[in-house]
DNA sequence: GTCTATAGGTGGATAGAC
DNA sequence: GTCTATCCACCTATAGAC
C-alpha cells in the first residue's frame, strides 16, 4: 500500500482505459498499456493478475460513468420530467461515451470479457435497469404512464432508447447525418413513445 | 472455370461461414478454414484476394438470407398483415440467424471487416430498408398508420424492433428466459408501436 | 517491483518447388 | 493449383536476475 506502488497501478489503469477509448476492448494489449506507463509488459502482472483483470476494471470505469448520468435525472421536479430526463442523460452518455456504451450494452454475450454490473445472470435485477423501473413506477402512481408491468414497460423503453442509440453508433443510421439531427430524432421518437404509453 | 477449381472454392467458402457461424466473424482464421476444407492454408490466397474479401463473401450470404427472411411478408394479404409480417419475419431471422444479425447489425462501425449491402454510405437505402419504408407507405395509404415521414416512422420501428432484439443476443434481457416469452414480449411491444402510430 | 529474456502460441501473407 | 517452408508481426504469460 505504499504510494509508488499505488501510483504505477494508476498509471497503467489510466494507460489502459486511454488506450481502450482509442481501440476498443478488443485490441487493447498489455504490450502496449505498459509503454504508455514507461514499464515493462511483466510489470503489468505484479498489479494484475492477468489481461481480463485490467480489463474489468477499465468497463467498470465506465459502467460507474454510466450510472452517475443516470442519477442526474432525479434533479427533475417530477416522475414525467425525470423519465424525460432519464432518456436524456442515456443519449448523452451514450454520445459522449460511445465506447463505453459499446462495451456495456453492445458485447458480445459469449465474448472473452466478462465484465461486471449489467450481467448479474441471477433473478435481481442490475442497479441502473432498477432505476428505470423505479422511473416508470412513479410514472404509473403519478398517473403519466398507464399502469401495468412496470418490468415490462421498462424493458420497452430501453429497448427503444437502445435500438436508436446502438443503431446510430454502428453507422446504420445513414440518415440521420450528424449529431443534433441524431438527438432530434431521438426526442421526437422518445416523445411519441411515452405519448403511447399514456394512461 | 473448370469444375474442380469451384469446387475448392465452394469447400473453402462454406467451411468458411460453419466456422463462421461457429466462433463469429472476429475469430475466423484462414488457416482453420483451409484445415477444414483438406487443403493448405496458402491455397486459399489462389481464389481470394485476401481474408476480408473471403469474409465478404460470407457475410454477403447471411444478408441474402435476411432479405429472403423480410421477402415472405409480402404474402400477406393486407398492408397492416403485411407489416406485422414484417416484424415477425425480423424476429425469425434474428433468432434463427444471430451470428449473421449481429454482424450485419451490430458490427463495430470501424471493424476490420467491411461489409456488403447495408452499408451503402451513399445518399440511396439500402433494398431493405427501402422495403420496410415501402411498407410503412403503403400503411399509411390504407389509413393504417398516420400520414407522416415515412422514413421517419421506418427508422422508429425498426429502432424499435432491433433494441429488442439486439438486447436479447447480448443476454441482457435477463428476466425474459427463453425463445417463447421473449417472442411474447417482441410481439406485445409491436402491437402497442403500431397502435400508437395509427391515425 | 521492475527488469530482460524467453517460452509458446496465434495469425496473415508470400516464395518457390512441383 | 496445390504444396511445403518460411517470414513477420503480434500477443499472453512466466522465470529468474537484480
Amino acid at each position: 500500500m505504499t504510494i509508488e506502488g499505488d501510483e504505477t497501478r494508476a498509471r497503467l489503469l489510466t494507460a489502459a482505459r486511454d488506450l481502450y477509448l482509442e481501440v476498443g476492448s478488443a485490441r487493447v494489449s498489455l504490450r502496449e498499456v505498459a509503454r504508455r506507463s514507461g514499464v515493462s509488459a511483466a510489470a503489468v502482472y505484479r498489479h494484475f493478475d492477468n489481461k481480463q483483470a485490467l480489463l474489468q476494471q477499465v468497463c467498470g470505469e465506465g459502467f460507474r460513468i454510466f450510472a452517475s448520468y443516470l442519477m442526474r435525472a432525479l434533479a427533475a421536479a417530477t416522475p414525467a420530467e425525470r423519465m424525460v430526463s432519464c432518456a436524456e442523460q442515456y443519449l448523452s452518455f451514450a454520445v459522449e461515451n460511445p465506447r463505453d456504451y459499446r462495451v456495456i450494452f453492445m458485447s458480445d454475450a459469449d465474448d472473452v470479457i466478462a465484465l461486471g454490473p449489467p450481467h448479474l445472470d441471477d433473478g435481481t435485477h442490475d442497479p441502473t435497469f432498477q432505476f428505470l423501473v423505479d422511473r416508470v413506477k412513479e410514472c404509473m402512481a403519478a398517473k403519466v404512464i398507464a399502469r401495468g408491468d412496470a418490468d415490462e414497460v421498462a424493458t420497452l423503453i430501453w429497448s427503444h432508447v437502445h435500438g436508436l442509440v446502438s443503431l446510430r453508433l454502428s453507422g446504420l443510421l445513414g440518415r440521420v447525418g450528424n449529431d443534433a439531427a441524431f438527438a432530434r430524432l431521438y426526442r421526437h421518437s422518445v416523445d411519441k413513445l411515452l405519448a403511447g404509453l399514456k394512461p
